[in-house]
RNA sequence: GCGCCCGUAGCUCAGUUGGAUAGAGCGUCUGGCUACGAACCAGAAGGUCGGGUGUUCGAAUCACUCCGGGCGCACCA
């Protein structure tokens, strides 16, 4: 609603100073640094400080003559040294809100693909991909809450080096057979995630031990690519249940997907030979003969950046001089199909459903059935990559753009994140042994090679565990059954909160202590104040009767007369923000901002709780109108928890 | 060596694209529960925004430089 008095009070004053002053700039309205300067300011006579060169506060003056009865607005005031700070007529604003509907939505231009998650299935999860998939996962939200048609996929790397090491480890290493695999698998007494989490560290371990055995990746590597045999069956088995219990790691978070696009099939439907003859046309690669790289297609280094390799080489090699490529290929073949580039499309077939029977798609290499849904074809692609990888991600754009597609290279967006680390502190909670010179940094780099880390569901688990206890505390004739949810509920919040507070570039330097909080800037925060709201509403009723319809009984005079008190007023032109935050966020590329958004709104609200107690309120009117500000505020803070994947639990 | 990121209160971090007196949470100290549940609220102390130079009406924000830390720079993914 803000946004919508926001374009339209812009709108409005660059058409007055178009006709008053002959003056065609654009307007932009910011927040003013205090709430008592107004509601919103006007920094335009900064602006034209400079090309008329005279004094900002003696333009802003002038300005603000002319502006006289602009709807919504009851006063302009010049501050500073040039600010014009609107004041809105904080009854009307009301009554706009009264009748609001859903916020107009901006038109959806094309799909968006949102790629994240991209877990290597050979281990169970740890705190670094949920990092990424609760990054990926609110960003989709934020799209669809702001009316964009989004794909959501989770690229599946089945047949790379790291499914290679577990078939590795169970095969060479523990001789197991293809049915002890299996039985493995199926065993509900073992955790077969964490069973490779750890056979995973001993191969890995192997190999530094003994050199020798590195041949065995090789000959399991080459029996996964031809798909046929032992190996490769192993390597089937190991990579679907991996998936499976990512997905159902996730699905714990409140995070689903659309599609899984496998790299089998790029490599079965020759999703690669595509994109190489295209490549080779377009001159976007060539054969080299000399050097280093001699036998190799490689991408010039001029096609993507200004790097140097440390031995003064730095093309990238695209095909191997055994005739194999690298993953980088693969991932411009793939980045050529999801805007519909490539010439050629998977089949797919049906993985699962979601209990709301949300169905999840997996890439086939054969027909499955009639009338697949349409993936891919997106008009902007968000890749979810940790920042360790943007070099590459560089390569892969540099691919499009060298193929001339540079409106597509300009939609590639590589959403990159830094990495989740661990607290020292929280090492040592794990017996992780410590060198001198981890002890002295700030945070340690987990590893899945070898196996140092915090797994996602051991985390989500202790959350549970925590926040159990906190409830059984609070309520101890509760039903059992609901308090086991209610604290699911908050540990999703407490964990989804804790990795969207920080913006994308920080590192995190995971810390048990901090994770488990459940005060100040934190999710439970977040979820006891809608909480709070909710058993206003519900007392409310208890004590005198249904609410009555807002809209006939708040008159715009009343809600002047109620709105004179500052704090209140606050209150409902900050809960009225939710969808610029949201906007905002997207355009930033920054769910932190919607994350902060939500703590600012529940902490302005915990604010209005203790000071305006709303059934105790003896003057009918008034509590009317507190009723309804409760509600209001309520509902927008539910939906800007909507969008970061939290719930509100019925009790805390 | 080259590229990218970071440096803001004791700690962990924000800072709306260059604007008004730099903000939160945690921690410390003080005060507030017979309840719309204190997983809360109010208040206090705490900063030369790593250092320097520059750009201009105006810089935590932009440029240059130095210092300190992190991550990349494979015929691995």
């Amino acid at each position: 609603m803000f946004q919508e008095i926001e374009e339209r009070l812009a709108s409005t004053i660059q058409r007055e100073l178009a006709s008053r002053f002959q003056l065609d700039l654009k307007v932009s309205l910011e927040q003013p640094k205090q709430s008592s300067f107004g509601d919103l300011a006007i920094p335009v006579a900064f602006q034209l400080a400079r090309e008329l060169k005279r004094s900002p506060r003696q333009i802003a003056g002038e300005i603000s003559n002319v502006l006289v009865d602009i709807p919504g607005v009851s006063s302009f005031e010049i501050a500073g040294n040039g600010y014009i700070n609107v004041r809105l007529k904080r009854g009307g604003y009301a009554r706009s809100l009264l009748f609001a509907g859903p916020s107009k939505t901006a038109a959806s231009s094309g799909k968006t693909i949102v790629e994240h998650t991209n877990i290597n299935p050979n281990k169970a999860a740890h705190i670094g991909h949920l990092r990424n998939a609760v990054l990926g996962d609110t960003f989709a939200r934020m799209l669809r809450q702001r009316g964009r048609t989004v794909e959501v996929q989770n690229y599946i790397d089945n047949t790379g080096v790291q499914v290679a090491d577990v078939v590795v480890g169970f095969h060479f290493l523990e001789q197991k057979s293809v049915a002890e695999v299996r039985e493995l698998i199926s065993n509900p007494a073992l955790r077969f995630d964490y069973l490779c989490w750890d056979l995973y560290a001993r191969v890995s371990n192997h190999y530094k031990e003994h050199p020798g055995s590195l041949d065995w990746r090789a000959q399991t590597l080459h029996e996964i690519e031809a798909g046929t045999g032992e190996l490769a069956e192993i390597g089937h088995l190991v990579a679907d249940a991996i998936v499976a219990l990512h997905l159902k790691t996730m699905y714990r978070l409140g995070i689903e997907y659309d599609v899984l696009p496998r790299e089998s099939e790029i490599l079965h439907l020759k999703f690669w030979a595509a994109a190489f003859e295209l490549l080779k046309q377009r001159e976007a690669i060539y054969f080299e003969t000399q050097g280093k790289n001699a036998g190799c297609w490689v991408m010039p280094s001029t096609a993507f950046r200004n790097a140097t390799g440390e031995d003064g080489d730095d093309s990238k090699v695209i095909v191997r001089s055994n005739g194999t490529v690298t993953y980088v290929g693969k991932d411009i073949a793939y980045q050529l199909w999801k805007f519909g580039l490539l010439g050629k499309d998977f089949y797919y077939r049906p993985w699962s459903a979601y209990p709301d029977s949300h169905e999840i798609w997996v890439t086939a290499d054969v027909p499955f059935v009639d009338k697949p849904p349409q993936f891919g074809r997106a008009s902007h692609v968000f890749n979810v990559i940790d920042s360790r990888q943007s070099y590459l991600q560089d390569v892969v754009v540099a691919g499009l753009r060298a193929l001339g597609f540079d409106e597509q290279a300009d939609a590639s967006i590589h959403f990159s994140y830094e990495m989740v680390a661990l607290s020292p502190r929280t090492c040592v909670d794990l017996g992780i042994e410590l060198s001198e010179e981890d002890r002295r940094r700030a945070y340690v780099e987990v590893s899945g090679r070898k196996g140092l880390g915090v797994k996602a569901d051991d985390l989500i688990d202790k959350l549970i565990e925590t926040a159990l206890g906190e409830v059984i505390d609070r309520h101890p004739d509760a039903d059992p059954e609901e308090r086991k949810k209610v604290a699911r509920q908050i540990a999703v919040g407490a964990l989804r909160y804790f990795m969207l507070k920080f913006t994308r570039n920080s590192v995190i330097a995971f810390d048990f202590h901090e994770a488990l909080s459940f005060e100040g800037e934190t999710g439970p925060y977040v979820q006891y104040t809608a909480v709070r709201a909710a058993n206003i509403l519900r007392k409310y009723q208890e004590r005198w009767n249904a609410p009555p319809a807002f809209d006939q009984v708040l008159s715009e005079e009343l809600l002047n007369r109620c709105l004179e008190n500052e704090g209140l007023w606050q209150l409902l032109l900050l809960a009225s923000k939710a969808d610029s935050a949201i906007e905002r966020a997207i355009s930033s590329g920054e769910p932190a901002h919607v994350a902060k958004y939500a703590f600012q709104l529940a902490q302005a609200f915990n604010n209005f709780y203790h000071e305006h107690p709303v059934i105790a309120e003896e003057n009918a009117e008034r509590r009317i109108f507190l009723l309804w500000l409760t509600t209001y505020v309520r509902d927008q803070l539910l939906r800007t928890l909507n969008v970061l994947g939290i719930e509100q639990p019925p009790y805390m």
